[in-house]
DNA sequence: CGTAAATGTAGTACACCTACTACATCTTTG
DNA sequence: CAAAGATGTAGTAGGTGTACTACATTTACG
């Protein structure tokens, strides 16, 4: 019973890093902006098309993008780079 | 005009590669055997979710299977490490 | 306050993804 | 030949992605 449907984005912080409006990457990516909302809020996954597109769009894997998991909060422990002394 | 809309994938030759048939796929994959067909033959495109359900599969990167661009025929030139003395 | 920009909600409409059933073809194996 | 497996074609049905319009809310700026 894990929802086993739903796929995780980072499309919001993403956006955030870069510094651009929905409508922005809305029409940089050729749809409407609502789409991007809907993206964002996850009330729906996007095509793989639209998603290839936006990975394109930000220059950067799939996988960075969209997970089948949860992506981890900012800061949590995973990665061997990481301790601050 | 260059079709915009179709994704190009290589399932079927990953799945040669592993010399498995379309109904042991999707079988592991949880669709129906005839979807792995339509997704071979380029009928359409299948959901992101799906998409990464069938790279984690494989175990490679959606770029690996997926692109917005055809890819190139085994023996193309393009990478570095080809050359044959 | 008035305006604009960014975001969220609501609702309609259509195209596409996926399931499923049935049947045809081709190849392999006994 | 008979049987089984892999693949292709055809058609129906339901759920989801995307476009689009309209309106509310919030924040920033003059």
């Amino acid at each position: 019973m894990g929802n086993s449907e739903v796929t995780y984005n980072r499309i919001a912080m993403l956006r955030a890093e870069r510094g651009i409006s929905r409508r922005q990457l809305a029409d940089a990516l050729g749809v409407h902006y609502q789409t991007v909302g809907y993206l964002e809020r996850g009330e729906f996954s996007p095509s793989l098309h639209l998603a290839l597109r936006i990975c394109a769009y930000f220059e950067v894997p799939v996988e960075v993008v969209f997970s089948l998991d949860p992506f981890p909060r900012l800061g949590a422990e995973s990665n061997s780079a990481a301790r601050p002394a």
